[in-house]
RNA sequence: GUGGGUGUAGCUCAGUUGGUUAGAGCGCUAGGUUGUGGCCCUUGAGGCCGUGGGUUCGAGUCCCAUCACCCACCCCA
């Protein structure tokens, strides 16, 4: 009578409701948190111009150049599904003109990304970011206040074990002169490196400093680091930005080796990873991108940001955080019979009108069945519909942490709940 | 795109050198308590042993193929 089982795509997984609840802490803390340090909320469409992502994020990125979920519609327009956030946010920023507001523009958002890479552990095809962006500064205040935003939603969670590994990759030019030493320190030893390490050489040759292989590593000891070939400003603005962090008294790691995958990005980098993660280790990453908003038709206006996701979030939550523990305050309405059931509906109508969460049985079950039900609901208290207490028009409740119970008379629920109505019910002794 | 691993109940997993009705724990159902959850005891339901082919008197077990998932590489959140 049915087919083959329709299952998820690869790579995508169902939120279920017990990890749900998980989301809804995460993104009421980032919300909260953003809120205080006066970002508003913003929601980008989920697909756009492909062009946006091959002009932002660069051509030879591996994000474009194989990742991207990308397709005709009927209209013969090249469509993308979203591979990240900051591009997206760029393009409102300079579509409606919100650089007119005056001051920074100060976002964050949340919702699905996608990457068609092999899925593995905190790696989806369909995945879950929140970010954060300000747009309009340079200012290394702002770069030291967004990078506490991002360290503080993580403390908030009770994520520690972490680490803020933190760079500045400079502008386009000094990558450029970078690039040049790096290639001349390496080229007389190449043939030495690792098979995946003379192919990174042609194609991303910062990608080496991140090679597991012991010789490597030993033979890129004296290797010319980026920071080291940075400008005078870029310098100046790096320094900054460490005084103010230390200001804020946030504890970082320089990580001359870092880079970021984004061709965007330029001066500040940072990257916080998690020691209880597996091989993807990083739960978020950001940085300055100066010159995006040019590059996609703007006017020259710098701006920082970070992306953090949520699998990976939730991934480095310690245990007990991740599970929820108590009761929720809340009604459970059993009846020892049948008859009852009518007048139980209506309490739970009342009691949710009166803002008391209630729920009930549909399965027409023993009262036995009732209490367990009860009990796994997660609600606080249970309501009892017995005949010897309904004679009276009361109920019982039962506290379900203590076992304490007493009796409520119906009506007065019913007159909390200001209808008349189902008061008189009971007086004309339905149950 | 490249490697390695794993597919048996809703979940986590046992399953002897191929042998007859495929098991456990947890979860679920009903009862022990004719008016009350958690602990305990009993009971019941639930399996094309991923799929297709092959070897064999006989396959969950061996062989081939295929699909799916997991982990890692690459790269990234």
């Amino acid at each position: 009578m049915s087919g083959e089982k329709i299952k998820a795509i690869y790579g995508t997984k169902d939120i279920l409701p017990d990890e749900a609840v998980i989301w809804q802490r995460i993104l009421s803390v980032v919300s909260r948190m953003a809120s205080n340090y006066n970002y508003g909320f913003i929601n980008p469409p989920i697909f756009e111009a492909t062009e946006l992502f091959t002009r932002g994020i660069g051509e030879s990125s591996d994000v474009v150049s194989k990742e991207m979920y990308t397709f005709r519609d009927k209209g013969d327009r090249s469509l993308t599904l979203r591979p990240e956030g900051t591009a997206s946010v760029v393009r409102s920023y300079i579509e409606h003109s919100l650089g007119a507001r005056g001051g920074v523009f100060k976002v964050w958002y949340a919702g699905p990304m996608f990457r068609q890479e092999r899925p593995q552990a905190g790696r989806y095809r369909q995945f879950y970011q929140f970010g954060i962006e300000a747009i309009g500064s340079s200012d290394p205040s702002l770069d030291a206040e967004i990078i506490s935003l991002n360290r503080s939603i993580f403390s908030e969670l009770g994520i520690d074990d972490l680490e803020l590994s933190l760079n500045s990759i400079g502008m386009p030019g000094s990558r450029e002169a970078h690039r040049q030493a790096f290639s001349d320190f390496i080229n007389p030893m190449l043939g030495e490196f690792c098979g995946d390490c003379q192919r990174r050489f042609s194609t991303n040759p910062l990608r080496m400093f991140d090679c597991k292989e012991a010789g490597c590593q030993d033979r890129l000891a004296g290797a010319p680091v980026i920071l080291d070939y940075i400008s005078a400003e870029d310098r100046e603005h790096f320094d900054r930005v460490l005084e103010f962090l230390e200001l804020a008294g946030i504890t970082y790691k320089i990580d001359k080796r870092m880079v970021r995958g984004l061709d965007y990005y330029t001066r500040t980098a940072w990257e916080i990873k998690s020691k209880r993660l597996g091989s993807q280790d990083s739960i978020s990453g950001g940085g300055r991108y100066d010159l995006l908003v040019e590059q996609l038709g703007g006017q020259p206006t710098p701006g920082i940001g970070f992306a953090a996701g949520m699998e990976r979030v939730i991934l480095a939550m310690p245990d007990g955080a991740a599970g929820g523990s108590g009761r929720k305050t809340g009604v459970y309405i059993a009846i020892r019979h049948e008859r009852f059931k009518t007048e139980a509906f209506k309490l739970s109508q009342a009691l949710r009108g009166i803002g008391v969460p209630a729920d009930l049985d549909y399965l027409g079950r023993s009262l036995k069945a009732q209490m367990k039900q009860a009990d796994r609901s997660g609600l606080s208290h249970t309501m009892i519909l017995a005949e010897d207490e309904m004679d009276r028009g009361a109920g019982i409740v039962r506290n379900l942490e203590n076992s304490k119970q007493f009796e409520i008379l119906l009506v007065d629920i019913y007159k909390m709940s200001g209808g008349h109505q189902f008061g008189e019910a009971i007086e004309k002794g339905e149950g």
